[in-house]
DNA sequence: AATAATTTTGGACAGTCGTCAAGATGGCTG
DNA sequence: CAGCCATCTTGACGACTGTCCAAAATTATT
């Protein structure tokens, strides 16, 4: 019998089977990581599985033997990808010794992040507004979005214990401005606008000391 | 011949066609209004013409004689749509004589919009997100948002303003930060949580006091 | 009333989509 | 070696897409 390619399917193996199914996630995985690159540059709704398939080095078939469908594979990607994007600045927060010193790193990352990955986080937006839409997508994305305001929140409380404050403001509103202010930056910066991001990082500069 | 349908050729009209062209205009507007149902319901990429015909009054054929294609179709859409939104929370700002007021003004028109145009809103926000991926989309977008920025701030200047003070923020971060909350609140009362509409509230009444 | 222009209709077209299944491949076990 | 099983390939299927067009219906103009 062909493997379910299902989450929900696939959870209920026995010990026996673990490596097998080790070996099963890390294909899904490697087919995700190829499905990136055509997702990011085309969006949610223009990429077709063929056109996935043909950008990288594998068959059509494969994905539909790995992913249940379409959504299995972009929640797949997505949750994949954001995985690493959350600990984009742990290590800045962890070594900064000064509010100075946790300001440039995080502004430089920020910058960084920006212009090097902007059509992952397009993407990312993407599938947020399509969560609106399709309820399969929700779970994932409330998920991914706690873990982004985690993120922000780590290091708006470094930032106010570095200076012997607190953070003069809630998780959620932090993140809101934070991811407001990266989004609309995002979008300039893809229309070609080379002020985006010495204006995003200037707004942040000025923004921090007042919030925590 | 037939009237082009494309926007750059139809400026270029004498001033004898002009009521000709009002009314084809009036027309394009009766069918975006129309198309915004389905759009509404669907988002962007699951919505086809033929599911807006459908849905509505006219047939396939006349969309198409009335927009160049598809994109042109949802500006027009959006754009129109969102000519009504900026000037929602104008009547609340004029009219409020103490913060008070505009406050309760503001939070009530806010938790109408989450919970009675939550779908327009979403399509929004779909569009903004499709506009990093389609440069058509990118001009009216920022056009928009430009707009929407505008508007907030009208409101946090009238708010400074019976307070006796300045807007402690820039205009782009005070609308990232309403946006962002406004968004994320969105996508939660779209999954059926009961908690966004009031932790929103709060959290602008809370935050209000704060920036103006 | 007759003619011309505009608007509307609904079907045809070529293409793409997700899905599926029958068969090929290759490693592993008995 | 033979049989088995997971993995992968390939082509086909029906449904759906945006676009276009020729003809019909409607409206405006003479």
């Amino acid at each position: 019998m062909a493997r379910q390619a299902t989450g929900a399917a696939r959870r209920v193996v026995v010990a026996a089977e673990a490596p097998r199914d080790e070996k099963f996630n890390a294909r899904r995985i490697e087919l995700a990581e190829a499905a990136l690159e055509t997702l990011g540059e085309l969006g949610f709704a223009r990429t077709s599985l063929r056109e996935i398939a043909q950008n990288s080095a594998f068959t059509h078939g494969v994905f539909h033997y790995y992913f249940s469908d379409k959504l299995d594979l972009i929640c797949c990607c997505v949750r994949h990808y954001k995985a690493k994007c959350v600990t984009r600045y742990d290590e800045v927060v962890t070594s900064a010794q000064s509010r100075d010193e946790l300001t440039e790193g995080f502004l430089g990352k920020l910058a960084e992040t920006l212009q090097n990955e902007a059509r992952m986080h397009r993407l990312w937006y993407d599938l947020r507004a399509q969560a609106m839409f399709e309820p399969a997508f929700r779970k994932d994305v409330l998920e991914i979005d706690k873990s982004l305001e985690a993120m922000i929140w780590r290091i708006a409380s470094r930032y106010a214990e570095l200076g012997g404050k607190r953070p003069a403001s809630s998780p959620a509103a932090l993140y809101a401005l934070l991811d407001g202010l990266f989004q609309s930056a995002l979008l300039r910066h893809l229309a070609n606008d080379e002020t985006a991001v010495p204006d995003l990082l200037a707004e942040v500069r000025r923004l921090l000391p007042t919030i925590c």
